[in-house]
RNA sequence: GCCGAUGUAGCUCAGUGGGUAGAGCAGCUGAUUUGUAAUCAGCCGGUCAUCCGUUCGAGUCGGAUCAUCGGCUCCA
């Protein structure tokens, strides 16, 4: 019997007998690989571990370690929970049940919605079928066999799947009495699945189209230990304890009502975070050379006709009228700054002109996806149209990404940046097109930053770079934006004279770092859990006295505190020290000042940290130099 | 907007087969004057989301509306 020569990842050959599998493969690596093993990647294609290998193959054996082997895990989690559906519920049509970032779905035709009640019976049926250990079948079969199959079996969605397959070959996977069109690769056996938990029920439209009928999602994870799905399902409390509308009410920033739905309330201690966060971004808009403009909230309808927003975004727009005449709330800044661009004759050696703006916008958007402060129907974006020559574009758009950098790393935020290009429906030309996204092309790698590229995913008028920014639980949000655009100076006649006296057309370019005030402060509080570092903090300090005869000196100390624009209360209520300190803590307070008869004589506080504890006792002189040193370390520590 | 779930005091939640609403915390008052995460007592507080219906009688049953939550779709 002859033997074949496989080549493995790291360039290492192994031999094995004829007739090899890439299960044998894992095992020969070593036994815990085998039976780690998920499935493989035979030159380049995922596998199942009994797929047989010839001569010389590339392979490598993926494991639920790796993105590829957990994604096949997951998958085949959806279709383990798949034939619980069917044999729970016969009369369920398969409809698709993909691995998806965080887990798997499974979308189904049912007479009636899933309950949690029936979530409990899904799981534990698909616990029975582990235990079956029924091994994942790969059926190659040709479209008519397919067809003949899933007609029998009354499975009309994926007879249309089917219709849109190209091939004439399809793959089927059968395990038990469940079969699905799937081109795999999967675990060898549902016994290779070991921890799982159902998570949601949701209703989704078929293909995501709203034409379409709704079916019913099931929504899952899976892991390949239990530890790992109680790891898991702890981040997601975690994350629950996070969550900024809860934290938002409890320590008083913001609120909503059924008055104003969409419309955020900001209540006083709100009000302190958000100017502070504001103030910042002056300065540093101010250091970067941008000067500051506000534009009208209202604004009549033939600006909006002209910026083309009357014809490509009215549904998202409101309406109101003004002396007969028709006006529109903006949903953007940029028609605004261009009328103060146009006020004025522009040379080329004013430009770049940089116009920061705070722009409250308003948009109407669908009452189903309003979410806290995260999806509103009226925000804050802090936005800046930069007009320039053609020539300038890169770098500005260093220069805009210089400023990102800087303003994430002080809320201590990493992030990563996507390049999108030219969709399908864009206006210019093909030439212009190169050119820009060119120019954010090599302002990404000459400041050496990695990006992925999003194809085709650019405005209709200019390419964009889009950052994600990524809080302390992994999660990412889309915040800033970077978009270049020659149609609107098109539209709107803009032009600068040039050095021989022309007149040219400028580029704008459209940009918002935070994205949206309201947006970043809701992602402030979820990612310090509302324990905000002290330069945001709405109280940094609580001052708490041991006895009310110890309130006169907490008066004293707070005057000290307001010369210095420290943020502190006087807790003034009459409980045990125990208690003061509980409600500080709950308010998550960064500092809690204790004083009694000992500290009074010598002019001392003892300081408490929250979170950590006593520090012991020291002067409020001291104090007073050691939180203002440290306000000033949360903003410049990462200034470099 | 669509699908599903939910809506009782400022907050967290009880409330049996329909018989006229209850706890803890918070708030207020008083006692206590406290040494590092809850002192005790008393009091106040609800058109049971809204409207319509069934019923002798509705927090409880039915319908509609509104809002919230989880998704779909969309986006800063």
């Amino acid at each position: 019997m002859s033997n074949l020569k496989v080549i493995l990842g790291d360039g290492r050959k192994i031999e094995l007998p004829e007739g090899a599998t890439l299960r044998d493969v894992a095992f020969r690596i070593s036994p815990e690989l085998g039976e780690e093993a998920i499935a493989g990647i035979v030159n380049g294609e995922k596998k199942d571990l009994n797929y047989t290998l010839q001569d010389n193959d590339r392979v490598e054996i993926l494991t639920f370690s790796s993105p590829e082997g957990k994604e096949i895990y997951h998958h085949s989690t959806s279709h383990l929970m798949a034939q619980a559906v069917k044999e729970l519920f016969p009369e369920a049509k398969l409809a698709i049940g993909p691995a998806i970032e965080d887990g798997f779905y499974y979308d189904f035709e049912v007479d009636r919605p899933f309950t949690p009640e029936d979530m409990a019976i899904i799981e534990q049926k698909m616990k029975e079928i582990v235990e079956r250990d029924l091994p994942f079948q790969r059926i190659e079969a040709s479209k008519e066999e397919a067809i003949k199959i899933f007609e029998s079996r009354g499975e009309v969605y994926k007879l249309e799947l089917l219709k849109e397959i190209p091939e004439e070959k399809v793959s089927l996977y059968q395990q038990g009495e469940y079969i699905d069109l799937c081109r795999g690769p999967h675990v060898p056996s549902t016994g290779k699945i070991k921890a799982f938990k159902l998570l949601s029920i949701a209703g989704a439209y078929w293909r995501g189209n709203e034409k379409n009928k709704m079916l019913q999602r099931i929504y899952g994870i899976s892991f390949a230990k239990e530890s790992e799905l109680e790891d898991y399902l702890r981040l997601m409390e975690e994350a629950k304890r996070r969550d900024h509308r809860k934290l938002g009410k409890d320590l008083e920033l913001f609120s909503m009502h059924e008055e104003g739905v969409g419309f955020p309330f900001f209540h006083p201690k709100g009000m302190i975070l958000r100017n502070i966060l504001e103030n910042y971004w002056r300065e540093e808009h101010q250091k970067s050379g941008y000067s500051e403009v506000k534009t009208p909230i209202i604004l009549h309808k033939s600006l909006w006709m002209r910026s083309g927003h009357w014809e490509h975004y009215q549904e998202n727009m409101y309406f109101t009228k003004i002396d007969e005449e028709d006006y529109a709330i903006k949903p953007m800044n940029c028609p605004g700054s261009i009328l103060i661009y146009k006020c004025n004759l522009h040379s080329y050696r004013e430009l770049p002109l940089r116009m920061a703006e705070l722009g409250l916008v308003h948009r109407h958007e669908l009452s189903g996806v309003l979410h806290g402060l995260f999806r509103v129907r009226c925000f804050t974006q802090d936005d800046a149209h930069i007009f320039m020559t053609p020539e300038q574009i890169k770098e500005e758009i260093k220069g805009v990404i210089d400023l990102t950098d800087r303003l994430y790393k002080t809320f201590g935020f990493s992030y990563q940046v996507e390049l999108s290009t030219k969709p399908e429906k864009a206006m210019g030309s093909e030439e212009i097109w190169e050119k820009a996204t060119k120019g954010l092309e090599e302002a990404l790698k000459e400041k050496e930053i990695p990006y992925t590229v999003n194809e085709g995913g650019g405005a209709f008028y200019g390419p964009k770079i889009d950052f994600h920014l990524q809080d302390c639980l992994g999660r990412s949000w889309q915040c800033g934006t970077i978009q270049l655009d020659f149609i609107m100076p098109e539209k709107f006649d803009l032009f600068y004279i040039n050095q021989e006296g022309e007149k040219e057309r400028p580029v704008m370019l459209h940009r918002t770092i935070l994205g949206s005030i309201e947006r970043f402060i809701g992602i402030l509080i979820e990612n310090c859990a509302g324990a905000f570092p002290v330069w945001l903090a709405p109280v940094q300090v609580k001052l708490l006295p041991l006895a009310d005869r110890h309130i006169q000196y907490g008066k004293h100390i707070r005057e000290e505190l307001v010369k210095y624009n420290i943020r502190a209360e006087l807790e003034e209520m009459n409980e045990k020290i125990g208690a003061k300190i509980r409600k500080a803590e709950l308010e998550k307070v960064p500092y809690m000042l204790i004083f009694g008869d000992k500290e009074i004589e010598e002019e001392l506080v003892a300081v408490r940290k929250r979170g950590e504890g006593d520090l012991g006792r020291i002067k409020i002189t001291q104090f007073i130099a050691d939180i203002l040193q440290e306000v000033k370390n949360n903003v410049k520590e990462y200034e470099n």
